[in-house]
DNA sequence: TCATTTGCTTTAATCGTTTAAAGTGATATA
DNA sequence: TATATCACTTTAAACGATTAAAGCAAATGA
């Protein structure tokens, strides 16, 4: 692979490495390079086909024009979705985007982020995983920029990108109240994570603020980990009891498949037997005999407001962003009125 | 974000660059550095968070130790899946890989071979995209080590990791003949991709090993642009008609998809009315009431055996690899005993 | 005593760009 | 005639690393 530089452009054309600079960054006119010597080398360019060693040229600029991205889980649907969102928007903006997935897993986070930052990206987007508070402090002490999505640590001051998530869940509780619900289960993760947290607490306080007596075993908490098992223990928990739930909240939409995948196994009809609500939707939802209703998240918006934010970092703005966007309510056949 | 050079270490050690170079990159012993000062520079480099300036390391080594992959689209099961798998198997050998999705269209196709190129990654994996012939000649001509997966050209001599397909769609149509199925539709894209069209060579050439004659309606062609519009004209072609097909064999997961979504709409039930045969499997298929029998790609395999390829190439080794791997029916309840 | 070896360290060129600064003829102005 | 201006072009120093090659004391050998 016998690589073209701006010397070979030179000697081709007989002039110096500069000017051939010059021209082909388009600062022919400002350094009033002669009209002949810009034409000959724009064309000795494209004969050779000219490709600029980008890591030169970053070397000498100190800025690669790259924006690293961590994900939790490259097979979740959120996952997908920004990584496009992101990946349009910088596009755009004519940034690349370096991209890794931690796999919720938190040495396999700092890893990434090492290697991203080794390849001197610009600035880092970071879907944080569970107890990685440590690592974005380290991130903001030796100054990275860098803007977290989805998730965010109350307890650190970041610029973050984020749901509303106490009002997407407020607001799903609500409408299955209004649907007529009264006994409604909410499965969770067992975590730590804020976000997720704050999808309990809207859940609990729009049974509260509805005067709906909350029950304990309501609030199921799976680990991540085995989460089909325990899923069932879960919804065993909720149905299979004398006053069984006639609505089910999924926090999350691996959680939906999982409790799917039981409910189907079980012969338990949606919404006949039971309402279901997810956060979240995924592909694997539309081969599902029925469309579920959901609660959507704003994933080109994040992405953009992300991206921009980190542009702006980048740029030595000190912007200070928490965005918490409000998500929108997706309204299958999965929940019936009572 | 103030940077960390080999310069600094240096100042503060009170050596030269060379030393602090040579000790970082385990040279020690090699070089004889004092062991005072060895362990004085590692000690500095620790404290002061020293990261190597990978920009500056490619400049001066012509090597990037990055891989660019270019798949077809992020959102097919295949794509996630042989990234995965690739990214795996590129770690392990210490590589980083730069990942960009054509959407199958040429000019995005192009742009990005363009970008990885620029970044001077050091050889390329690339699922090319229909008609992108010319673009691999070029690549071929100015000798960039690449790999193609997935597909292939015939009329082009290429490293390439793909299917047999011909046998994976044969004896997936022989196993539905073996179950006794008599009239089985094909439902492929319309394309020029040899990999697909092998997949109809290889069902039509089961039928003919097994004396059933072809009906000319059997074999359905849609246009990948408004599949989940042709797919339900090419379903009732081949089911509401006199001799109706009493198995589909969908050439892609997407079509499956799409067959599956308008099958269920119509209310046609599998494998009661008609069992159903895909080439790969989805997400999207675990909430399908029925497990949908299907080909399996060895996904890992092919992962690594075009990193392994890609690798020599890079080191200079003239392989020439065709592999054309088997795939393997996983057996779900999609398909009925006539 | 002088030369050589040993043990350790520094110097300086290089990778392919960018870009301020200096250079160079030709023409215009004083 | 001397000098300023103009219209270009080249020179050379970065960027942060790698690595031959050279440098330099102290120790050893003749």
């Amino acid at each position: 692979m016998k690589k073209v530089g701006l010397k070979d452009i030179a000697e081709h054309v007989g002039v110096s490495i500069a000017l051939v600079s010059y021209v082909l960054n388009g600062q022919a006119e400002l350094k009033q390079v002669s009209k002949e010597n810009a034409d000959k080398i724009r064309a000795a360019a494209e004969r050779l086909n000219y490709r600029p060693n980008q890591i030169a040229k970053s070397l000498k600029m100190h800025k690669t024009h790259t924006i690293g991205l961590v994900v939790a889980d490259i097979n979740y649907r959120f996952s997908t979705g920004i990584t496009r969102a992101i990946g349009a928007e910088a596009k755009k903006k004519n940034y690349t985007v370096l991209f890794g997935s931690s796999n919720e897993n938190k040495e396999t986070f700092e890893e990434l982020i090492s290697a991203l930052l080794n390849r001197q990206v610009d600035g880092l987007i970071l879907v944080p995983v569970e107890d990685s508070q440590d690592q974005i402090n380290m991130l903001q002490k030796s100054e990275v920029p860098f803007v977290l999505i989805d998730r965010n640590f109350p307890e650190i001051q970041t610029n973050y990108v984020a749901l509303d998530n106490y009002n997407a869940a407020y607001n799903a509780t609500k409408y299955l109240i209004e649907l007529g619900h009264q006994r409604i289960a909410f499965v969770n993760y067992k975590t730590t994570l804020f976000h997720l947290l704050e999808r309990n607490r809207g859940y609990l306080d729009a049974l509260k603020d509805n005067q709906i007596e909350f029950s304990r075993n309501w609030l199921q908490e799976v680990h991540s980990e085995n989460r089909n098992e325990e899923i069932t223990n879960a919804l065993d928990c909720v149905l299979n009891v004398d006053e069984p739930c006639d609505a089910v909240f999924f926090a999350t939409d691996t959680l939906t498949i999982s409790g799917l995948k039981y409910l189907n196994r079980q012969n338990i009809q949606i919404p006949v037997k039971i309402s279901v609500f997810s956060f979240d939707e995924s592909e694997a939802f539309d081969l599902f005999y029925c469309p579920i209703t959901h609660a959507r998240q704003p994933l080109e918006e994040m992405g953009r407001m992300a991206v921009n934010t980190l542009l702006e970092l980048v740029n030595h703005s000190l912007v200070n962003n928490q965005f918490n966007l409000e998500s929108t309510i997706v309204v299958g056949k999965s929940c019936r009125e009572l």
